[in-house]
Parts: structure tokens; sequence; C-alpha cells
DNA sequence: GCCAACGTTGGC
DNA sequence: GCCAACGTTGGC
């Protein structure tokens, strides 16, 4: 018998973002936003294939201090093309790419919860649960990431955070 | 600031 | 198609 394939279970993703670039605050000031520039075939695949409506994600802080989960934001748009990419004035301009043939995608996010206290990395590399997390792999760099639903209830439970999904 | 890991580019 | 060079990411 074929392995039954999830029906309709949200999945769960870790996104990245320098702070000093566009921070969890400012995700909440903004209370929703488009997450472009992402320039990597991963994590574009991700972005443009399997990243649904009602997905949760992990908001984590990179190059910060310290670097941290900081809370948690909802898939509100599914993938469609990354405009930036067409736009000579954008930092994340692509010559290559074509409104007929988009190359880049994002999806629209919105923050659901911060956590209390923000869940630094060290403090995650403790959790047995997350061992396996792509996150804390060495040499990791997928700015958009794939989180199993253990792994999402261990950082919710770490966080103290009871999220209904 | 260092540097390991990884992705991309381009010569051949 | 190989692979060296280069650029970027991001932890430390």
């Amino acid at each position: 018998m074929a392995a039954k394939k999830v029906a309709s279970g949200h999945r769960y993703w870790l996104f990245k973002s320098e702070p000093s670039v566009y921070g969890w605050d400012q995700l909440v000031t903004d209370r929703r936003t488009h997450w472009e520039g992402v320039r990597n075939y991963q994590a574009r695949n991700l972005l443009r294939d399997d990243i649904k409506v009602g997905d949760g994600v992990l908001f984590y802080h990179s190059n910060a201090k310290p670097t941290a989960v900081v809370g948690v934001a909802k898939v509100v748009k599914a993938g469609y093309p990354d405009h930036t990419a067409l736009d000579k004035h954008s930092k994340y301009y692509d010559p290559d790419d074509s409104a007929e043939n988009p190359r880049w995608y994002m999806v629209d996010i919105a923050p659901v919860r911060a956590f209390a206290e923000s869940l630094d990395r060290e403090q995650l590399k403790e959790i047995a649960a997350l061992k396996n997390m792509v996150l804390l792999q060495r040499g990791s760099r997928l700015s958009v990431q794939p989180v199993t639903a253990a792994e999402w209830r261990a950082v919710l439970r770490l966080g103290k955070l009871e999220v209904s999904w």
C-alpha cells in the first residue's frame, strides 16, 4: 500500500533574517511582509512549490547577538514571482530575470506571537529533539528551510508558547 | 575579523 | 562536464 499523503496538515518552516536588514520588530510594525530577495534555488523551490497559506514559520535572527528564534509567523500568501528581481533599483535586481519566465519567488508572512524570551541558538542546540534541525547542522546556510512537526512542537514548548494552529 | 562551508561562474 | 576561482553566508 502506498504511503498516504498528508492531506490537509500545515507544514512548518524557518525563515532567517538579519535583524539589521529586517527584524521581527519590523514585521510586527508592518503586520505583514513580502519575503523578497531570496536568491538561492533550493530556497526558491520551497517558496514556489511547498510553502502554503497557513503554514507556520519560525522567525530566526541570523548574524545577530544573540542568534535566536524570536517569534512565530504564519504564511498569508503562497508563492508568487518576486518582482524585486525585475526592479533595476532594487538590490535584489537580477538582470537575467523576466516577467514571462520568473526565476525568483516569494511568499507573504504575518507575525503571530513573539516568544517572551528569544530562543538562543545555544539553547536550541541543547535540546535533544532538535539535534537534526536543519538550522543547527554544520554549514547549513539555507535561509528558508523546513522544520518538522516534532521540531516545531519542541521549539514552541521551549518558548512556552501555546499557539493553536 | 576570521574562516569554513557552500553556491555560482566561467575558462577550458 | 570538470573544476578552480571567486563570492556569500553566517557562526564564532
